[in-house]
DNA sequence: GACATTAGTGGCAAAAAGCCAATAATAGAC
DNA sequence: GTCTATTATTGGCTTTTTGCCACTAATGTC
């Protein structure tokens, strides 16, 4: 760096351009009672005050270290859990979509098992488990219902190929069990004998515990967990065509 | 909304609040000569003044409609033709990828036909198409080479179950030209039989001219063309496994 | 011990890729 | 014209993976 641009530095101020505003917003999904539900909070402040909307917000410009970090510390504060998926789907940028101008957010995906809300942190404001069915009925903030369309289309189509739906569950869980996740995010049944095949055959999960925990009735099933360090497996071939 | 939320609104100045730099900068790929290349630009301005760079910059709060318009508007300004292609491939943003502070890119990657630079606009600022394999060597601007190498492994992934390559070709193209393509892009021989029947089994071109064009000696090639609105197609299977 | 219920498997058909060799159409040499 | 080199295109068999459907396995209830 020459002096030359030293001088351009020392006087440069973000505040002279005028910029977009920028957030982070994050689409938590989870599983419970055979039910897809999406993690909202009511807005606390201006603008949309008292609406439904997705967890985020700005970047701490003095905390976060990257715009990872913002997603997973209002992730953090929301649900006090970590999340055991967390992956950008895109970023989105007009002048209509929050009333204060020109505005960009990154939008962020999470899975997490189910976790009541009552045992979350960050009682102050509300936050709720809403079925993802029924967003579209909410009236929510901003354009988060379509914010959350974006997120369930990304969800459903990596469902093709990977097999991140077993985030949603809890540890450990059998396989018929992620089979419900996954037909319940691709709105459509699976065969039986070609999920199995296909999820074993891929060596994604560990078996742990052999036939345990039943809920009834029926022959106990095995249980299983996600091996390590395998988020990122993806199949040759997408599912359900 | 209600009179406090208009109050409030009418009070609201985001220079009254600390916001990180945002830019948006795209890749811009195309294919000459049996080399991939990457259009960067030289910058005229502080920091990093003189060395080479991705095209890209600040949104125009006035002018864009969204952050995609952005991009195109960039890349018109560079290249002076439309790109057939152009799609989001992810947003960085972390404190020190920019000397001026806390700073957020959204990255784009773009396909085109290969334009010599001369016939391009914007002659002010230098511009050229450089080798692919060789940017690494170049001492880019920012964390540009970064970037460079997340666009190119998300084209290296959707060339695996997309046909995007073709967007780098002139029309009419051979489908040996394609395969070409996609060769160079995967870095990898693919099999002739194997590629000509899944794309043409795909429907993703349209025949036209027969055989004519040639390059000098053997066979004539059947010359095809993209058929319009088949962008998104994805196969089944991935390719080249 | 029969039955209901859920878990798990056997085995073949169908779809799509891998593979390799044969055939087709052109230009140029002679 | 005929032969040869070169590139384009196709035939056809093998392999891999999913689709399908019926069958077996293990458990609780009555």
């Amino acid at each position: 760096m020459n002096s030359d641009e030293k001088h351009y530095l020392a006087h440069y101020n973000s505040k002279d351009y005028p910029a977009p505003i920028y957030t982070v917003d994050t689409v938590i999904f989870t599983l419970h009672e055979s039910e897809l539900l999406v993690l909202l909070v009511e807005r606390g402040n201006h603008p949309h005050k008292g609406k439904w909307a997705l967890p985020g917000g700005f970047v701490n410009l003095e905390q976060d270290l990257d715009i990872n970090e913002t997603a997973l510390r209002m992730l953090m504060a929301k649900t006090g859990v970590e999340a055991p998926l967390l992956e950008q789907v895109a970023t989105i940028g007009n002048p209509t979509r929050d009333p204060r101008g020109w505005s960009v957010s990154t939008l962020y995906l999470a899975l997490i098992p189910y976790t009541p809300v009552q045992q979350m942190l960050d009682s102050v404001t509300d936050v709720v488990w809403h079925p993802l069915n029924a967003v579209e009925k909410l009236d929510l903030a901003f354009d988060h219902l379509k914010l959350i369309e974006m997120a369930t289309q990304r969800l459903q189509s990596k469902t093709a190929y990977t097999a991140l739906p077993m985030h949603v569950l809890k540890k450990p869980f059998t396989l018929t069990q992620l089979q419900q996740a996954f037909e319940l995010l691709l709105n459509k049944k699976l065969e039986k004998k070609s999920f199995r095949r296909r999820i074993l055959n891929a060596n994604l999960l560990t078996e742990v515990g052999e036939s345990v925990q039943e809920n009834g009735k029926g022959r106990p099933a095995a249980l299983y967990e996600p091996s390590p360090k395998l988020d990122q497996y993806a199949f040759i071939r997408v599912f359900g065509g």
